[in-house]
DNA sequence: AAAAGTCCTTGATATAAATCAAACGATTAG
DNA sequence: CTAATCGTTTGATTTATATCAAGGACTTTT
């Protein structure tokens, strides 16, 4: 899982923010088919983005937090491809796309920070993939908690201890499990001395340990 | 997994090409680590795009035909994060990134283009993570086969018959399989009448069963 | 404070896919 | 032409996770 310091986002990209906008827990900020307008820019608050099948399945497709950019799928087809839903009350800026092109061919510097945050998310979904096609259950949450906590580190909170914002079933539709395999795996690193885990609240206690699951070490074979 | 005309691609950036580069079957064009300087434009060939862990398990992330784009992945560290393998002898368009960007400051449409080919990198990531996270063997490989089938006719090729540029290790890579589910699942689809296989050939039978696989009906609930 | 609704945990069992193993077919090298 | 290699198929068995089921914990409503 990839990771970036998102947190100097929004700075750059000041100048094309036009107008802030309330989203209360629950709501949708745009959802599939909406027309495509304009990014956001998170101000405070977590979200989740998610897509959904034609038979009802639903994949949450990340996790999004302060300073980090949301909307950059509706850019193909001018309509958005997925629901963003905010997980808790939150604040975006609304950043025109229209404007965004247009300062962005006026300042090199803010084009070239566009492109990478679009290459970022392209990284952070190879990233995504391989945890989805290779990992297992537990390699996969233990990647999950340390992405996690290592961008609300980067934001100032602790670098130990967190709050869930998503429930069981939302862990696990990101990471391609079912909920009661989310609980199990969090009641396996809890007895294992890895992590404490209160409902919502977890606590990294061994983060050498979870990073040894995560990059298990290769077998050792002879000669 | 959604699908793009990305044949009309390499037209609008011409004038970006700087030169041309054979790429023989089996090497890199790029590789993991090394300097991102250029994105690359296929004109003739197959690619594949992998990442690898620290303990050697590979993911391949992509499957790349004439007119599709590779090299996004490099834009945000500046140092490519896959390697990109010729499936067969390819030729590639070298189009330097630092001439992309200028051009698209002074061309609002190429600039749009450009943004549009992240976006749907994006969104068949996301497609991807959909189907690595919920479906099942049978699914992957029904979405798998119409969409390589979708992007050949696209192309000018039969949309019924195609000859497969990877192994099964690879499509099972590509889709979080291991080579012998790829082998079986094929078995079971040829069982039932829907494709003919013959090692590297593949004709699709009953591309309306295929979809069916892929689409399946929700479960009727009474009333 | 009781009731209702979510969300979470844990146990028992089922299942899809992985793994292990062997043989087969196609292609390449000698 | 034969051997060797690589990719593929198929069978037997194992295993990780899903599914089904029940109860527990927290939160909100009344």
């Amino acid at each position: 899982m990839p990771v970036g310091l998102e947190i100097t986002d929004m700075k750059k990209l000041d100048e094309v923010v036009a107008t802030r906008k309330q989203v209360k827990q629950g709501q949708l900020l745009f959802g599939n088919g909406d027309a495509f307008t304009s990014l956001y820019a998170i101000r405070t608050g977590f979200f989740k983005t998610c897509i959904s099948n034609e038979d009802g399945r639903e994949q949450v497709t990340g996790f999004q937090m302060a300073g980090e950019i949301i909307g950059l799928d509706g850019i193909v087809t001018d309509r958005h491809s997925c629901n963003a839903v905010a997980l808790e009350d939150a604040e975006v800026c609304i950043m025109p796309f229209a404007n965004v092109e247009e300062l962005s061919r006026e300042f090199p510097v803010l084009q070239r920070h566009v492109h990478k945050i679009m290459s970022r998310e392209i990284v952070r979904e190879n990233g995504m993939m391989m945890m989805l096609g290779n990992m297992r259950a537990e390699e996969r949450l233990a990647a999950f908690l340390l992405n996690l906590v290592q961008r609300l580190h980067a934001r100032g909170f602790s670098q130990s201890e967190m709050i869930l914002r998503m429930t069981r079933e939302e862990i696990g539709s990101y990471l391609g499990l079912k909920l009661e395999t989310i609980s199990r795996t969090f009641s396996k690193l809890s007895d294992d001395g890895i992590i404490e885990v209160k409902q919502r609240y977890v606590k990294i206690l061994a983060p050498e340990e979870l990073r040894k699951i995560y990059n298990p070490q290769p077998c050792q074979t002879s000669i």
